[in-house]
RNA sequence: GGGCACUUGGCUCAGCUGGGAGAGCACUUCCUUGACGUGGAAGGGGUCAGGGGUUCGAGUCCCUUAGUGCCCACCA
């Protein structure tokens, strides 16, 4: 036998216990046919990303579930892979470029693209090694990537195929513009933020007339490119001015005044400056009445040549000189402070122009229709079932999806042009010659597509979708996604539609939800500010095990946790502590194994701790199978180091130590078999620690347990005729005496060390027996010299403390080790106590309309409650009393 | 402007379809018993945010108030 340390140290084993599960290809899902598949498909983390504490809880949770589902016989897959995340790791090449001095214009796309993939060999398997750590039990073999030949292909073919659908068309439209990252980005990228701005108060005169027509404007720069101003139709302010034309100061441009609906006769001075180029709103209204668009900004954030003398400056320059201009020119009413909402780029934090360009987009409204219904009628179900609201949040307001990105890393769009006439052909491949005027040679179309074009495809393109391969065929639809609420918008709902669109079936039965990790003081962690727990540096403290337990515990699907050091901790005592008790139990257990006892010859403590096993492995996989992870998990700890540590192990010392071969061998047969269930329905939360003792226990119990590696044993099977409820109930009654004994020693701090006879009086035999077989441990729990089991307390000693149970009274002699009173005090309170509790019985077997409408059992069961109450109520009475007659 | 969540012992949080308030950490007292002091035994501590309602019975369902957090929204 391998002699186990005294103290788990998790980093002694985790890195060879990973390696031979690597080694021995575990992870590996067979497509087997004859196999019923269980299938997630890993969020893919970017490949420029590190290992965080949201994958550290996204991923265990995959691999929990992954490693029972294999467990229980299923060919398990958990496909893996890495996003190219187009602009993420684009901006990043761009620094490092930046540090040595390059521009990546300069550069040109060729080379640009070179690096990028250089990039990606460095740095692309970085974060898949930390998930490793974790214990992740991903089919590595089957890793793949959003720019692989297979996915880019599939990436093409969905394009074209959308493309002729008209599904996908290309269009001249407002869109968001980053004008640091130099490209558009969807709505969904586009962060809002209420951001303490101004109201500046513009006369913009009436021609021909001499007065104004005053309005409000939050960014004064986007005037140059006016080209209306619009009132309420009922706005009785300015009945007479609609229709006439106002002048734009500065540029002098005429300016129709229109009336609409739009506007809100509250804000401002119900007098809106149009401005078509540089809004969606104004977009919308240049649209109705078909007024000019003028752009003002260029690309970089700057003012263009329609910007006329301010051609050059920033945005920001443009505001103060043209507020300044407007105020020397006496047209500057007034500014007030204003808090508006602007948009933000969710990667760079900077502020998004709304800008009128040609870009690529899907057509979402027909798309999204069984993406809609699917979650409505339940055919995919999220966890927990309040995302569906955010879900609808989304769907019922979704606009079409701009997809075309200015960016180099990622996709390129298969659109070729012509170059002698402009004709546009959209195929997978460049053509060799041009329908329209049979020219041959064309331009690629510049742009990339949205990296959540790609992993939009994610559950199907990573099976070999547009293959029809075996393993598509298997494993879709998958089972199930975990992922955070936070990317429902960008990526869960564009698999919904995708896997219909193109699979014609869903891409998974059900979506669990996690929460974000917070640190210790419920803050976002965030790289700003700098309060990230490096996953990896816990793992290195404590374990993977402890980590991946403090994540999946005390939580509920969905919500937020924050992340403590001191669960870390106390998780990595539960580690050891089931090290230990495995280390007690090996030490006993003989070399050649124990076979199974014949069921005579169990003890009432071994079919107690055999059923509460099997009580346990029905709620664990219950839970599990709801995806109650979190529960399930609780269990498992009280279980293990309550009912199996702290009580059962405690019992069966005597017998270890005894001379009854019969018991002893019950004994460690009990104790094997309930320590090998509780391993196996832990490790999937604790794959290390449980691995390793498995690889000690499992050589002594090879005949039972054939597998040499417990990812890979059977999944514990609740079995009804391992239920004993009668020995449960006996054992249990024994417990509440043992508990009922420390409680009467402790309460008058009776050194350990000190024994005492122990009397249990009971008339009923059935009791009685129940005792005698109990004995065993009874003295040594009880802390007794001799245990005297009687009908009727002859020969007790008129002092002597009592403890009352349902149906005996256990006596320990006062002697002289004792303080009356805080006997009384105890006494006193437990009487007390057990008032409470008959009033309580009292009040609702009292209450007719409880009688009356409460069903049968319940109100039985009050009744044995109050003739036990009732009874131990006496008990404590007449004890008081002669305790104070003394 | 809509919507969602949270408010339970000192702290962090569980508590599924309503039926005697739980855990971890912290705290108090005791214990070097032959798995473990990363341990064991016993214990203190909560009007389950406030109010109202439904019910025989509400932390759990409904309404409402307050505080906190988050999401969505094209009010210039």
């Amino acid at each position: 036998m391998k002699e186990l340390a005294k103290t788990y140290n998790p980093k002694e084993i985790e890195q060879s216990i990973y390696d031979n599960w690597l080694k021995q290809k575990y992870f590996h899902a067979s497509c087997d046919e004859s196999k019923k598949p269980f299938t997630i498909v890993m969020p893919p983390p970017n490949i420029t990303g590190q290992l965080h504490m949201g994958h550290a809880l996204n991923n265990t949770l995959q691999d929990i579930v992954i490693r029972q589902k294999r467990m229980q016989g299923y060919d398990a897959l958990w496909q893996p892979g890495c996003d190219h995340a187009s602009i993420a790791t684009e901006v990043k090449i761009i620094e490092a470029l930046k540090k040595e001095g390059i521009d990546k214009r300069d550069l040109g796309r060729e080379k640009f693209l070179e690096r990028a993939w250089q990039w990606k060999e460095e740095y692309g398997g970085r974060i898949v090694n930390q998930l490793k750590k974790l214990g992740s039990s991903a089919d590595w073999d089957r890793e793949r990537f959003t720019m692989d030949e297979g996915l880019s292909d599939a990436v093409l073919q969905v394009f074209v195929k959308m493309y002729e659908k008209g599904l996908i068309y290309k269009g001249t439209k407002i869109i968001n513009w980053c004008p640091k990252c130099l490209t558009t980005v969807s709505d969904a990228e586009v962060e809002h933020k209420d951001t303490p701005g101004h109201f500046w108060h513009i006369n913009y005169p009436i021609k021909g007339e001499d007065r104004c027509i005053e309005i409000a404007t939050t960014r004064p720069e986007t005037m140059l490119g006016d080209t209306a101003v619009v009132v309420h139709p009922d706005d009785e302010r300015y009945q007479d001015l609609i229709g006439k034309t106002a002048i734009l100061p500065i540029v002098n441009r005429e300016l129709p005044i229109i009336a609409d609906t739009y506007i809100d006769l509250e804000v401002g001075t119900g007098a809106m400056k149009v401005t078509p180029a540089h809004d969606p709103n104004d977009f919308e209204l240049g649209k109705r009445y078909q007024l000019e668009e003028i752009c003002v900004f260029t690309d970089d954030g700057h003012i263009n040549e329609n910007g006329g003398k301010y051609e050059g400056m920033t945005t920001l320059e443009c505001r103060e000189a043209i507020v300044k201009e407007l105020e020397e020119m006496g047209l500057l009413v007034k500014v007030k402070a204003y808090e508006h909402s602007v948009g933000h780029h969710d990667r760079c934090g900077c502020i998004i122009e709304p800008m009128i360009k040609q870009q690529w987009f899907v057509k979402m409204d027909e798309l999204i229709k069984p993406a809609i219904k699917a979650v409505d009628e339940g055919e995919i179900r999220l966890i927990p079932a309040r995302m569906n609201k955010l879900y609808h949040n989304w769907t019922d307001n979704i606009r079409d999806w701009c997809i075309s990105r200015q960016l180099w890393w990622g996709h390129r769009i298969p659109a070729y042009y012509c170059d002698s006439c402009g004709h546009m052909t959209v195929a997978r491949e460049c053509p060799d010659v041009c329908p329209e005027c049979g020219g041959t040679s064309f331009q690629q179309d510049e742009d990339c597509l949205d990296t959540w074009f790609s992993s939009a495809l994610w559950p199907f393109s990573t099976l070999g979708w547009p293959e029809q391969t075996p393993e598509l065929k298997h494993f879709y639809p998958t089972n199930l996604l975990i992922t955070g609420y936070d990317i429902i918008f960008f990526w869960v709902i564009r698999m919904i539609f995708s896997g219909y669109e193109h699979m014609g079936e869903k891409p998974f039965d059900a979506v669990l939800f996690t929460g974000l990790v917070r640190d210790e003081l419920g803050r976002k962690m965030s790289k700003s500010l700098g309060n990230g727990i490096d996953p990896l540096e816990v793992i290195d403290k404590y374990g993977a095990d402890a980590l991946r337990f403090t994540l999946v515990t005390g939580n509920s699907p969905g919500n937020d946790m924050r992340f403590s050091w001191d669960r870390v901790e106390a998780n990595r005592n539960f580690a050891n502590k089931i090290w230990n008790a495995s280390r007690f139990i090996l030490m006993n257990l003989p070399e050649e194994g124990v076979k199974t006892p014949k069921e005579e010859s169990l003890h009432d403590a071994d079919k107690w701790i055999l059923s509460r096993a099997n009580k346990l492995t029905r709620v664990v996989t219950e839970n599990m199978d709801k995806y109650e992870i979190g529960m399930a998990a609780d269990r498992l700890y009280e279980f293990i180091w309550d009912e199996l540590c702290d009580w059962y192990i405690e019992m069966v010392k005597p017998r270890l130590y005894g001379e009854d071969e019969e018991s002893k061998h019950a004994a460690l047969y009990t104790l094997r078999t309930v320590l090998m269930t509780s391993l196996k329905l832990l490790h999937p939360y604790m794959p290390f620690v449980t691995e390793a003792i498995y690889g000690s226990l499992q050589p002594l119990a090879a005949d039972l347990y054939p597998e040499e590696s417990i990812m890979i044993s059977a999944w514990p099977v609740y079995d009804e005729t391992m239920d004993y409820e009668e020995a449960e109930r006996r054992t249990q009654m024994i417990m509440e005496a043992v508990r009922g004994i420390r409680n009467v020693r402790s309460g008058m701090n009776v050194p350990l060390s000190r024994k005492s006879k122990v009397y249990v009086v009971s008339e009923s035999e059935e009791i009685r027996e129940i005792f005698e077989h109990g004995h065993v441990f009874f003295a040594t729990l009880g802390k007794a010299s001799e245990v005297m089991i009687q009908k009727n307390t002859e020969g007790i000693a008129k002092d002597a403390l009592s403890v009352q149970l349902a149906g005996a009274t256990i006596y320990i002699p006062l002697e002289d080790l004792v303080d009356i009173d805080k006997e009384i005090e105890r006494l006193e309170k437990e009487k007390i106590r057990l008032e409470g509790e008959l009033k309580r019985v009292d009040g609702m077997l009292s209450n007719e309309r409880f009688l009356s409408k409460a069903p049968e059992s319940k109100i039985r069961e009050e009744q044995e409650k109050k003739e036990k109450y009732a009874g131990m109520m006496a008990q404590v009475e007449s004890q008081l009393a002669s305790l104070r007659r003394s």
